[in-house]
RNA sequence: CGGGGUGUAGCGUAGUCCGGUCAUCGCGCCUGGUUUGGGACCAGGAGGUCGCAGGUUCGAAUCCUGCCACCCCGACCA
């Protein structure tokens, strides 16, 4: 359990993948890098899910289907988009299995083969915009504001369990816009409700800039996201929102008849994020002891943990437990009473502080008879005994602070971790340390990929917000830049 | 895709160099008992085509060939 974690400070990596997996969140499947979430962790995407889904339709969106397959030809249709996914695509190329002629088994039936082979959507812009093509005929039809919730599959070289898997679970947005002004508007729309869902739900302080061309999605004209430092001081792309201009619509001819009566090119927006989500809480906020889950995302709010030497003062116990649950319950605060009775309590508190439950309450025999409960905040790792009268009241304004509590170290974490650095000695050296470093660029593609190159390095962003408008000079090339960029090692 | 490593019970592993009472141990699981305010203990028990497929051999977890999967480090990426 815990103590089996690995150490944090000696790799990362698989202190990291243990943990997923010793928390009950999700294991390596059969299947070549992909993953299997389990129950626990599913019930924190599934409120992920819905919190976004909820910011999606309150700024007037709706949800759609689009098919799973992709017919190769639609993929090339955009230059820069297909050269960005052709080496992760996994391609269906027949129908049909048949039991081998020649031993056990099945085997591929060669004459069900595809006449075009279809792809595995690596991501839906070409099948979408396929479609919005026969949607769109009139300014009237304008705008399209549609959101799909789907699996996509990309064949990465190398997988990690939540942030980097062959197949993953994500939203989709994809929108198409008579004017330009409106989709530039879209897609920074789009980008603050992640910005916003990270910060308050997640309780994952991001950054929200603008990518680099080299940086950028694959068709985009620009690409907008959020970048998040985790605690091993490397950087993580939280989610993306992209203008596409009009290169999908040209790719697929999709014109609409304005008020004046010209044929005009639609303008796209695309924005996503994924089930790298549950990694990037995973790596934000968790300690040596486990998983520390923000409130407003734990599926359990409360554990309970009854202790007890006899069956009477267990069913005793139980019942007040019972009681404070009604209680939790009208505050709509979730709550679990761990009542099996082939553990011990010390085990049952390391098992939750495992699995990041923000408060456990433990009632015995003494606090039945104080009228108390001892209380214990996973974020803090602090225990209190509290009056049982009125406990959900407690309960409910302490998960509030909890939430606070986890922004605001991780704020402090990333303020601690970020670095103004004007020479490229001192970035040299600062890089290896981990953290964000606040540079000047000389905005060239060239200095960007030697600085890559020599350091591993890249930009994360141009940030938007809290931007130091300053005249300097290039970190690396020396030449004049007037802002400062994001660098860091990234995931 | 390159480098390194691993694959033996649900999990973690010993054994592989040197083929033959070798399928080991711990956790977990089942039964009974004692325990229970921070990861319990005792006794008994169930559970394995040793990743898969070939080959060598009287005999293979062990040697050979091929494949598959996973992990770590790169390159690529949400």
């Amino acid at each position: 359990m815990a103590k089996e974690l690995s150490n944090r400070e000696e790799n990362y990596s698989l202190w990291y993948n243990n943990l997923v997996i010793k928390a009950d969140l999700a294991e390596n499947s059969a299947v070549r890098g992909c993953m299997v979430i389990k129950p626990y962790g599913y019930a924190i995407w599934e409120k992920m899910q819905a919190q976004l889904d909820k910011m999606f339709k309150e700024t007037g969106h709706v949800n759609a289907y689009f098919p799973l397959f992709i017919p190769k030809s639609f993929l090339s249709k955009e230059a820069e988009h297909v050269e960005g996914f052709a080496k992760e695509c996994a391609v269906v190329t027949h129908h049909r299995l048949m039991t081998n002629p020649d031993g056990p088994g099945v085997v591929v039936d060669p004459s069900a083969k595809l006449e075009e082979e279809l792809v595995v959507r690596p991501t839906s812009e070409t099948i979408i915009w396929n479609t919005y093509k026969n949607w769109i005929k009139s300014y009237r039809d304008l705008p399209i504001l549609i959101n799909q919730w789907a699996n996509v599959v990309r064949w990465e070289m190398r997988t990690r369990l939540f942030l980097r898997t062959a197949e993953f679970l994500w939203q989709e947005g994809h929108t198409a816009h008579s004017t330009r002004e409106e989709a530039i508007e879209e897609t920074e729309k789009m980008v603050q409700v992640y910005a916003k869902f990270a910060r308050e739900f997640m309780a994952l302080p991001v950054i929200v800039g603008a990518k680099t061309e080299s940086e950028r999605f694959a068709g985009a004209l620009d690409t907008l996201c959020i970048e998040a430092l985790m605690q091993d001081g490397k950087a993580l792309q939280a989610g993306t929102s992209h203008f596409l201009g009009q290169n999908f619509a040209k790719a697929f001819d999709v014109q609409y008849q304005s008020k004046e009566g010209t044929l005009e090119y639609v303008w796209a927006t695309s924005w996503g994020v994924s089930t790298r989500l549950m990694g990037a809480l995973v790596m934000a906020h968790s300690d040596n002891n486990g998983l520390v889950l923000p409130p407003k995302l734990a599926p359990i709010h409360v554990v309970m943990v009854p202790i007890f030497k006899t069956d009477e003062e267990n069913d005793m116990i139980i019942a007040k437990m019972k009681e404070i649950q009604e209680s939790l319950n009208k505050l709509g605060i979730s709550s679990k009473i761990d009542n099996r009775d082939n553990l011990r309590s010390g085990f049952k508190f390391a098992e939750w502080e495992l699995k990041g439950v923000p408060v456990r309450i433990a009632i015995g025999p003494r606090d039945l008879a104080n009228g108390t409960v001892e209380l214990a905040r996973r974020d803090t790792l602090t225990k209190s005994i509290q009056p049982a009268e009125g406990i959900e009241l407690y309960i409910q304004k302490l998960l509030d602070e909890i939430q606070e509590n986890i922004y605001n170290k991780a704020y402090k974490f990333r303020e601690d971790n970020t670095f103004i650095v004007n020479d490229w000695e001192t970035f040299k050296t600062k890089i290896e340390e981990g953290g964000f470093l606040l540079c000047h660029w000389d905005g060239s593609a060239e200095t960007e990929e030697r600085i890559k190159e020599e350091t591993k390095a890249t930009i994360r962003c141009i940030p938007h917000e809290n931007v130091i408008e300053e005249e300097g000079k290039c970190v690396y090339s020396g030449k004049p830049s007037s802002r400062r960029v994001i660098f860091a090692r990234a995931y």
